[in-house]
DNA sequence: TTTT
DNA sequence: TTTT
């Protein structure tokens, strides 16, 4: 049956992201970003509360993580839902959900002290930077 | 700072909403909502991956989700992604990744066998029946 | 710069697709989707609105539209806003703003009189009815 | 029926605000959002597509837009789809479509010569800038 | 671990 | 544990 799984973030990157180069060509990025939310308590304080993202980016999205990515950068991450089952090292069957990342837009300034521009040239600063994975390959096992 | 943490889902409910009323008069509905993905292997055998996501419905929206909702009945969820910590029978820290409703409309045609029909009078079938949280009340800690 | 032009709507169609085929190869489905909201207005009367959205479907979600959406269907599309410039019989420039579909997916039942099932065989009725648009054949000039 | 008609955009505002206070304490705040698109034509040309959204922000968006809001700012828009009639001056009938904003979050930097910070007091250069109507207002007729 |  |  049609159904629908989408996730809409917009944050701050925790770290830079860590790619890996997976054997049969595949690559990966994996980031943290952080939401935040704000309410009153009981005694009218004002809480902030931060959530945080496990984004999972493939492919394509994850050469533009490698290139353009840096902790402190806010961007815009729409993607799926998507929980991995594991077992830990006490072999017990444990359970992590992330954010397989489907597309995503930098936004803003670029903080954090890394450059926000690619180390190879080739891909313009004036450029927007946004990326949209290809559907039938987004959809390949993992 | 500003950012944004929204999830929006279609899928069908796994089983009925378990509804408990707390303590200070807050109640809250949690049930499963099912996602399916398709897509082809290295062979090109279709494959359907089932996503399950845990829904926890507050005050307004837990009243409309013992009223309406039931096992298999097909639902838009709008909400926001929270993860919470908890102690397992070990005595070891665990997550468990929540969609906190914020909105919720029911879908389509209401299999299942159950009902859709509220027990009570009072809410003719002819309303629409969509529900979205007062912002504020959301907000309070739990 | 980056930027986010979204739109997600869940509606009933309030007729049959109009599909033409280009000179190129290229083809759109036109149809109206209707959205409802309701309020009380400042006597507490319950007010209701319809908003009927343009939608124009492109090359496989036009194939998809021409097969399985039908007046009365109830559809969830995904995209983006474009309003676009005509002239009008007294050649004076006017605006339409349409929605181009990203994706669309059949929800609930299938009402309306006419069959959802598409007259051809080949696509067996058990197959989940979504369709995304891969997005570089979207982003053609139209 | 339940239906969903949702919005969500991120741009740069074309001009400053221009809010109208109404009869009945009533106001509204209206902006253009510029969104891009890029692809390429027939012959490779990358081509940029500016579409101008008309936002209408009521109450106390319209305020939040009258205090944050400037020319080149970037936000996040999140609203609904909603079509005017008016008679033009030649008494014809005329349709506009704007987007009525249900939240507003201010974005990154604060370009464009003009401060973010409000003019008025009270409202500290730390706190989150977002803002989210009530919905209960927010479907007061307009 | 982000951001203000 | 849903749906087709």
């Amino acid at each position: 049956m049609a159904s629908v799984n989408k996730v809409i973030l917009i944050g701050h990157l925790g770290k830079d992201p860590e790619v890996r180069h997976l054997e049969g060509g595949n690559s990966v990025a994996n980031f943290t970003l952080a939401t935040n939310e704000y309410y009153k308590d009981k005694q009218g304080t004002r809480i902030e509360r931060t959530e945080w993202h496990h984004i999972a980016a493939w492919r394509g999205l994850a050469e533009l993580a490698e290139k353009y990515l840096r902790k402190g950068q806010q961007v815009y991450v729409e993607g799926r839902i998507r929980t991995r089952q594991y077992q830990d090292k006490d072999n017990q069957t444990r359970y992590v959900t992330e954010i397989v990342a489907e597309e995503i837009s930098l936004l803003g300034s670029r903080p954090g002290g890394a450059t926000a521009q690619p180390a190879a040239a080739g891909s313009s600063a004036e450029e927007p930077v946004t990326f949209r994975q290809e559907p039938e390959l987004d959809q390949l096992p993992f």
